[in-house]
DNA sequence: AATCAAATTAGAATAATTCCAATTACAACT
DNA sequence: AGTTGTAATTGGAATTATTCTAATTTGATT
């Protein structure tokens, strides 16, 4: 991660390493707000606004992913390979799921000529 | 539309399908703020608070959808049927893609065993 | 015409996020 | 080691989309 921090320029902070580490240690999806409550355990200081500043810090450099539901609070995640989301409507809990080349394959088949993706966004809502 | 908010026990007042006919009208993705100003030209005295109202009953008796890309301002629109879309980001223009049950079942296909759809959000960002 | 629930309205409240100005931290020079 | 300059952090204010609230209006039904 400093790696890529130090390529742009940018410092290695602690605050930045401690929010990194921490969207490391789990794989779900937190908000910001959660992320502050895990990140302060370890550096009790740190203010909302720095974590917004390092998420967005990190989500520039492509070392975590910023993913939306609808218009709820942003969520983060180090999750890097391309996934989709499934969100249960009974527990509310968001899954992640890997998708294959050919799944992407799949998805791109969708698009007319002429469209370039840059990037994508699928959520599936349902039961599991 | 009078029929499917009767149905509901709600009535088909003159914002109501002022705000639905706005919304047919263009084959766009307009905010509540835009959806204001154009449905002021029939009805200058609407209000903000009504244009919401009015949006959350079309899209509850699912007359309309409502779109949400990143955490930017709610889109609305009436096209009903089933279809991701396409933000050229030179552009910002938002493209409706129209899927076919074919590609419905491609994007299912994604799931494991055992999750069940009720809804999907697919949304490619790229250039045209 | 009187009644009553539903809908509309203006403005206040909320909540996530961004902005701002002041302080702090740190790397690079002397 | 001390100084300097830039970047990062901080707390709080500002912003913005949306929701809430309480008062008024509407319109169907008695």
């Amino acid at each position: 991660m400093d790696r890529t921090l130090l390529k742009k320029g940018l410092r290695p902070t602690k605050q930045r390493s401690c929010v990194y580490e921490t969207l490391l240690e789990r794989k779900d999806h937190p908000t910001a707000d959660e992320i502050l409550l895990r990140v302060r355990k370890k550096l009790p200081t740190i203010s909302l606004a720095t974590v917004y500043n390092c998420l967005e810090t990190l989500a520039d450099c492509a070392l975590i992913r910023q993913v939306n539901f609808d218009r709820s609070p942003s969520r983060f995640c180090a999750n890097l390979s391309p996934h989709a989301h499934f969100i249960c409507s009974r527990t509310g809990e968001i899954h992640d799921l890997n998708l294959s080349n050919k799944d992407i394959l799949k998805l791109k088949s969708i698009l007319p000529n002429g469209f370039q993706v840059d990037d994508f966004d699928l959520t599936f809502n349902g039961t599991t």
